[in-house]
DNA sequence: CATGAATGAGCGTTCATTCAT
DNA sequence: CATGAATGAACGCTCATTCAT
């Protein structure tokens, strides 16, 4: 690999930064099929082949869209997991991580509903299939977890992989409603901590425990 | 409004039949933009001409295929919920149903997730308000069965309508999970109970409660 | 040619009729290019299918549509002529007559200025051969009776085809003016005279002659 | 707004004006609907998607081609009228300026007489507005003309807008004629000498009038 | 490297016409 | 005869991609 200049080592990166940013908008607002490499290239600023020249083709600009995203997507989760010192901790790091990034980066989250959360199985797979790995990878981790935590008797001894699912689909659902009900939502906070506790607890009140006299979401923290 | 000869009529109904049924593997297959109606031309063994005189556009179709399809699983979930005694029952029924409908069609559901799940939001919407307004009404009598449970101190005194995409989010993600896999998974059966336990009561061991007599009670945290 | 029963055949004629006024008005509304035969079969409450049979194919039944009108126009213009005893008389009835008719079927005129006095010249000419001698050959009367007219120094020696072809063109202009602007014109008696005196005396005041002492149309005649 | 480079911007000229010139030829021989982007693409010798670049639409090139026309023949007549020294001066070069631009472009004149003429007056008009705004406007000139040889007593006391209409008419029938009959007619200066004539004076022989002491009063046409 | 004019395969759609009933 | 569902060639147009400058 032959050196550049600093200064043009340094905006070069810039630049791909740039179409990245432009191309993300753009595939989040409509979507990969209806998107065109002309509207990303004026919205960038450079011209069509520019693009070209940096990314090869719509479908790889496309993939390194989505995969520079994962990529800090798990990251951060990963990241957050790793400060929990316990196994619900980890568990309740990855709820509040993910769900943090994703309404962080709003953009981004069409895309991840779209291409991570419902790929397209068959021929024609727009993602690589490096992309879609590092994500299952990371769920990896979080069944490690759980597999742990049933283990140790904490978790219902269920299929991890089925447990690992519901705390993947209940983020989503949770984070795609946000998205939908553009309006100030109740804090992103409070949606947390209610998907947390729904994973944990469950919805049904436990009739004679005394865990919830009153509200319902302070006491029963294992404390 | 004139009417067919009865015999026409019948077969009428059945090229109709025929074609959303062909467009319906295509489009799940494939997704609406790799589709194309000489596809879905040639497999259903129509002329184009014939396709467009019947549906009028690409996206007509693709509205009346995934239309009839919710109305099928709008009718059959709110059906199965009708004979439910108690709320808790109902929303049991509802996850069953749901996933059942679901996992009987799984040609649909890759539809479903793309388009009903995943909105576009935006301008472009490809399908059409009704079959959106459709699926959320069914969600409404959902929520409103949640928020009466709420009322009787059944369910955690959250907003209802988290609960409703919490449960509906959750059936999501596992027969998705179940298209996923195409591998014969557990039973559907053992899916549906895994989910309709961890949405009602939580993936957490009670500790002290006596339910799980045998394995996993330990309390040994890692504190 | 076998008879049909009276009723049917009256039935039949009065079907014809109907579907060429429909098509008539249609084309000449849109023009051929824009008018489908479904827009006419629908509006003549017909099926597409007896439309065809009737007039075989689209040119056909546009054809007919022009054809029929312009056998009336040369009929009516023809008979006009007839009645006038001089040469200046018989093209005052032919100007008169021709506005007349064109005045009275503002439908016909666009078709009659599209396809007969702009003729496709080439290839793929709409309209049959026919009709566009049929109009030819009412002016070939004109141009004897003008002709004639040149033989007697009552008009001017040029080329009385030349001469035709301006009474044609003029009076053409004129009643086109007319459909332009809806709004009500001059009478077209009016018009009529307007053109019939240009043609005959031109548009420039005649300085010392005593000709025209008021008005400027009557007094040669030639007797 | 960036700059080409000259040779670049040379050359592009270069292709609109030859796409232009060839579209012309194709339209001309075949109306707008009979003529298909693809015909123009190849005798233009570029790709489809060239013609589109450059022009957006078919409709749209079909306007620019009429409109660049019309521009040059609105621009010819108005320069030719403004040398003429009196009011019948200017009928006289505008009567000659028409004719004879329209004989130099022949091809031209099927699209004038089909559009400009011709206009579809309903919706769906091809031609842009501003086309025959052009248009009118040169007759709007030529109005002032006349309107103010009336004032002056040279012309007859009638409305101006019927003796432009006729002027416009006359000559659009001669030319016209001169198309019809592809042979070598006779000069184009004889018809507009013959038109100037007919229009300013009529076809009528003024039996007294001592106006044409020379030519052509002689009842000697062809024997 | 950057540029953007040029390319052309391929799409959605239309509509004149046919023919079994 | 009347019908209208079925046909399919052909159109206008798009857009990912290339390549000479």
């Amino acid at each position: 690999m032959f050196k550049r200049s600093p200064r043009r080592e340094r905006e070069h990166q810039q630049h791909i930064k740039h179409i990245l940013d432009v191309a993300e908008s753009i595939f989040a607002e409509q979507g990969f099929f209806q998107t065109t490499m002309r509207q990303i290239a004026v919205k960038a600023e450079f011209a069509l082949g520019t693009i070209y020249s940096h990314f090869g083709s719509k479908k790889q600009l496309y993939g390194k869209v989505v995969g520079t995203k994962v990529d800090e997507l798990v990251a951060f989760v990963t990241r957050e997991m790793a400060d929990a010192p316990s196994v619900q901790g980890q568990v309740e790091k990855f709820i509040q991580a993910k769900m943090a990034f994703l309404d962080r980066n709003l953009h981004f989250l069409r895309l991840y509903l779209a291409e991570v959360d419902v790929p397209r199985l068959d021929i024609n797979n727009i993602l690589p299939k490096k992309v879609r790995e590092k994500y299952d990878s990371m769920l990896c981790v979080l069944t490690d977890v759980v597999w742990r935590g049933i283990q140790k008797g904490l978790f219902k001894p269920m299929d991890a992989r089925v447990i690992v699912k519901t705390v993947d689909g209940l983020t989503n659902a949770l984070v795609l409603s946000r998205l939908k009900s553009a309006e100030a939502h109740l804090s992103l906070e409070a949606d947390m901590r209610d998907v947390t506790e729904l994973f944990l607890h469950g919805a049904v009140v436990h009739q004679k425990a005394t865990q919830n006299p009153d509200t319902r979401k302070e006491p029963n923290n294992e404390s």
